[in-house]
DNA sequence: GAAACTTAATCGTCATACTTTTGCTGCCCG
DNA sequence: CGGGCAGCAAAAGTATGACGATTAAGTTTC
């Protein structure tokens, strides 16, 4: 997941620093400077460069230097931008986001994944159904995360749509999100732990309509209790 | 939007060429073997697998090189990736996942859009609707779809979710993907357009049921045009 | 036959020199 | 006095040689 060496290193300062706003929207990065600040090669620096560039965070330019580019510009897919800006500054509205990208699409893939889900998907499924609700009853949350976060993973993977699948880890950072800034409540609740079951066993029995139904009022509710949360 | 400089255009045949599999997953490439093939320095190399591997579409080791990662790694939703698939060999793959991503997606923004538009959002989008009206009936291929183009875009937009803006281009290179490969009806559908002034005039109303419903239709329809052509 | 050691291949980083682009300054001419 | 044009210089872009670090694979030894 990482990207590593020192260009990993010199991109886990600046990412976060540009996207907590520390570093605003429009600086101006000299290469010759950022070699100075983190006393490593012109080689290391380009290389970190560039990638920001591939994530259109910024854009450099002959005799001027890299210049920040406006959030709007930013590819707010990218795994680490998400991560970066739910760490600093507008979490808030990355959260808000991916909130409602989620009332998009999992409801989506719990019915997608109640028609193609194959016989080892549904396994999986319900078996972390079952887990969800152990866990949620012994209060352990961050063993009740790790299964919820791959509760959701499992839907979307089984919904058979790679671009969906691909979700599963966007999800997660929102999840771990969440609970790691104290927006969730410290106990899961019941209601909620018994619509995953209904997800669960809706797809299992290739019900696409009850999937979507519970998936849909599961991620609604999580949008609610977030907005609720954030004012 | 594109990446420049040698970078650039070692990543435009790189990318190109491990996305249609004519190099396959599994292959590994050398640094030096690149430097020989393209004729660049070291630097413009590790620049562009750095760039690929930022897309998790490659790994790099040491005494190894840059191994090609399986598919299902791939940063999905990176618009060079998502560009690069559509010109090789799983177009049709890349167009169905989209095609199922839009559904989940586009009605949910166009509900939203009812909802959050600005007044400048509710007068381009009925601009476009009527422009759309316009050029489907002079049958002029090429503006049509620019102006589809727009008119998605636009309430992508108009939902007031970055996320969901985001997902503009992504859209526009599959409309674009489709007509440039002849996945579409030489003249577009009546009822398609009826449909789209439909989204519209709901947004406008800020009737988000409606636009939702008419959205859907049209995302819908063309995601069931696209199964019926693929096969 | 297995474990420890050696080797060599390749990436990773650094330092430096050279090339190219381009914003800016200031001059010249209208 | 103002506008355009030329030359300058600053900074990114590219190339190259050297060295370090890591690790797969082969080799030796017990």
């Amino acid at each position: 997941m990482e990207i590593q060496g020192l260009p990993g290193r010199l991109l886990a300062d600046l990412g976060p620093a540009i996207a907590s706003g520390e570093i605003p929207v429009g600086t101006v990065l000299r290469a010759e400077e950022l070699e100075a600040r983190y006393a490593v090669s012109r080689t290391v620096v380009r290389e970190a460069v560039r990638i920001l560039e591939s994530m259109r965070m910024v854009e450099s330019r002959r005799r001027v230097g890299s210049t920040v580019l406006p959030r709007s510009d930013w590819d707010v897919f990218d795994p680490l931008v998400i991560r970066w800006r739910l760490a600093g500054a507008d979490r808030g509205a990355q959260l808000r986001s991916l909130g409602s990208l989620r009332v998009a699409v999992e409801p989506a893939a719990a019915a997608l994944a109640a028609r193609a889900a194959s016989d080892d998907d549904r396994r999986e499924l319900s078996a972390l159904a079952v887990e969800l609700t152990v866990t949620a009853r012994a209060a352990d949350l961050r063993t009740f995360l790790r299964h919820d976060i791959a509760f959701h993973s499992a839907v979307l993977r089984a919904s058979g749509n790679e671009m969906f699948a691909h979700l599963g880890d966007t999800v997660g950072a929102v999840l771990t999100g969440r609970t790691e800034h104290d927006l969730m409540p410290h106990q899961p609740a019941d209601y909620a732990v018994r619509l995953h079951r209904e997800v669960a066993d809706a797809i299992c029995a290739g019900d696409a309509e009850s999937a979507e139904r519970a998936m849909r009022t599961i991620v609604l509710g999580a949008l609610e209790e977030l907005d609720a949360t954030l004012d």
